[in-house]
Formats: structure tokens, C-alpha cells, sequence
DNA sequence: CGCCTATATATCAGTCTGATACAAATGCGC
DNA sequence: GCGCATTTGTATCAGACTGATATATAGGCG
């Protein structure tokens, strides 16, 4: 087997909370978990349909309106339960996260430190960015949800996002300096040069 | 067009350093950016034909062994060149990368703190196993290829590493400090039941 | 001589993304 | 009340990529 479907579970875990329709899972684990976990239509209806038929989840009802257009409305059975809470004890396969930027940077010596320094500029402002709207959302869920018995466990996500944030810029700064330093060098060596030839 | 082929990248970049096999590939990325960056067989042989179909690398050349074995040496073409500069001055197009850990943390509402706990506990041996052999690799990089010109370029994306994994470890103490809190709370909770009931 | 490990190529089922297509409901300005 | 943009909603597809598996030789060691 390769790996498992993933995304199965994070249908799960939110039908959990209240039923839903495949549009309304990915609207909701957008706006809970998209900060560190994204679920593409393509996956999952597919992936609907396939659990429907296993028993995991079930219609909870079908909307037709007059045009023919049907909202499907999906709750969890009591197996998609048992299911759901074997993999949440089941450790974490752990794997390596690909990072094109540090791909880019690895072989930056092939184009020179300013298109390297133009990388870390724009990865520094899309993480402030990232930074400012999470800090909002902690914020928010803090006051909104206060007293909520699974507030903890949601703010563990936020805390991770914060934390991880706060380092990639602190990479960014020492990456900036490097390359500032070595586009410097570059400089002058063609100054030099420019004089003495 | 969905996303791009990464891997083509990863493979023009090795073979600017050196003619290599596709298992010599494998090997290399694994040594030198498998922190951050690792490719499968089932990826790398089909997109090292199709690269070879369109020119980007070229058979440096092939080995028989008399047994029929083959050895399939490739190297990089002047196209091959151009096209990695163009992409390694093409802004890196950002992406949410999924967290299993953060995932099943988020749903630990529904099996209990000690089941989050475990994970967090696994995924700190984890970082800390991966945070030694990364100041190794930093030690023998730093002396093994000292004052080479990529040097610098190399040593951001292992401080990356380092910076990434310190914070991850930190974000684990707080973890395990709400975790512990919520257990001994549910704990208490269960003596007083018992003691009252 | 057998056994293990490293070298080496190749294929496949299944996961997942990003794009695209289609269509109705809803809100909004004019 | 009309046109238009946005939101709600389901569905499919090519292509990327993983992890597993199959196959086979070379070299080292006891």
C-alpha cells in the first residue's frame, strides 16, 4: 500500500463538529486548519462518494431545488467514528516536507545573490503577511470560543504556526545578510577589475 | 496545466555538478538536500526519459556489463542550463504544506490528552534525532568544503534546518505543558467523581 | 560457495493538486 | 426590476508524486 488517504480523516474530524456538504468541508477546514492543512475539491468528492460507500459517512440529507440542483449533506456514522479515533491514536508517519526555496537557494550560486535575495525578500514578506493574519485569528478564537473544552487543542495549531513563523523570519534576516554580503563582494570584485583592466 | 515538475529541477542542478545515473541522483539529493528535499525513484526515471526526449539532458554514457546490465550516465545540455537559470529566477510560488501532527492535535478533543501527548512526545525525539545529524552535517560541511564559492549558498539552508527545528522544539515544551495541565485536570476531575459517587 | 549489501533500472496503484466546466442562488447597485 | 458579480455547489481530468514491488548484477566477507 502506499500512503493512506489523509483527507478521509479530516472529513471525519469535521463532520464530527456538525454535517456538512463537500463544499462546506472545504470552506470550513479552509478557515479552522488552513494555516496548515488544505483539501482541494478533487479530492474531496471523490473521496465523499468512496466513504459513503464504505459506511464511514452518510447522507444526511438531499436538497433538490426546483432547477434539478442537489446539495448532498453528509453527517458521520458511528463506524467513521471508530475510525476516525484509530488514526487519531495512531502515531505520525513522519516525512520530509519539500521546500522549493531552499531548492532555489541550495543551487543559487548558478545565478548570482540577487535573484536569491530577491527570494528571501518575497518568502520574508508572505510570512509577515501569514504572521499578522494568524495573530489576528488567535485573537479572535481566543474571545469568541473562551470557555470552549477544545480551545487548547485548537490553540496548540495556532501556537505552532506562530512559533514557526517567528524562526523563518529570524532565517530570513541571517539569509539577507549573507547574500547582501556576498552581492557586496561580488561588486567590488568587478569594481577592481573595471580599474585595473 | 496543474503544477509543474519539480523534479526536473532538482535533476538539472545535480547534473551541473557532476554526470550522474539516476540512482547516483537519488543518492545525491538524499546527501545534500534531504533535509529539505528527496525524490523517488518512480519520479526520477520516467522525468529523466522525458527530459532526455526533449533535450535538457543528454547520455554522457552507457555502460554494459556482460551479463546486459546497464548504466544510463547522464549529463546536462546547454538547454538543460538554460532552463534550470530561468526557473531559479522564477519567484517560488508559496504553498500550504499539510501537518499530519498539527491535524491530529487539532481533533485530540475527541481521544483524550494522552493520545496527543504520545505524538507530541514522538515528534520532539524526532526533531531532536534529526537536530544532531543536522550540526553534524553543519561541522563537516564547514570544514570538508571550506572557502568554496557555494559554500555560503549551501550553509542558509542548513540554518533553515537548525532555526526551524530549535522552534519546533520550543513549540514541544509548550505543547506538553497544556497537554500535562489538561490531564491532570481531567484527572482530578475523575478522583473527585469517584470520591463523591 | 553462499549470503548480504550496494548498485542499478523499471513499473504500478493510489493520493493529491490545480484547472476547468457547469449551473443555480444571492446580493447589490442603478 | 434588471444586469452583473459573487457565492454556493457538484463533478471530472491531466499530471505530479509516493511507496511498494520486481528484477538483476557486483563486490565483500567468512
Amino acid at each position: 500500500m502506499a500512503r493512506e488517504n489523509t483527507c478521509q480523516f479530516a472529513i471525519l474530524g469535521m463532520l464530527c463538529r456538525e454535517p456538512m456538504s463537500g463544499y462546506g468541508l472545504r470552506q470550513t477546514i479552509e478557515r479552522t486548519v488552513g494555516h496548515f492543512w488544505q483539501e482541494s475539491y478533487g479530492n474531496l468528492y471523490p473521496t465523499l462518494e468512496r466513504m459513503e460507500a464504505e459506511g464511514l459517512v452518510a447522507l444526511d440529507r438531499e436538497e433538490h431545488s426546483p432547477g434539478g440542483r442537489v446539495r448532498k449533506v453528509y453527517r458521520v456514522t458511528a463506524d467513521g467514528r471508530r475510525v476516525l479515533s484509530e488514526w487519531l491514536r495512531r502515531p505520525v508517519v513522519p516525512h520530509v516536507e519539500r521546500n522549493e526555496l531552499l531548492l532555489k537557494l541550495f543551487f543559487g550560486g548558478r545565478v548570482g545573490p540577487e535573484d536569491s535575495l530577491a527570494h528571501v525578500e518575497r518568502s520574508r514578506a508572505e510570512a509577515e503577511g501569514l504572521l499578522a493574519t494568524l495573530r489576528l485569528i488567535d485573537e479572535d478564537v481566543r474571545h469568541s470560543r473562551e470557555g470552549h473544552p477544545e480551545l487548547p487543542y485548537w490553540h496548540l495549531s495556532i501556537r505552532a504556526g506562530l512559533l514557526g513563523l517567528e524562526a523563518h523570519l529570524r532565517w530570513c534576516d541571517e539569509a539577507q545578510e549573507t547574500l547582501q554580503r556576498l552581492a557586496h563582494t561580488k561588486d567590488s570584485k568587478k569594481k577592481k577589475k573595471g580599474e585595473v583592466g
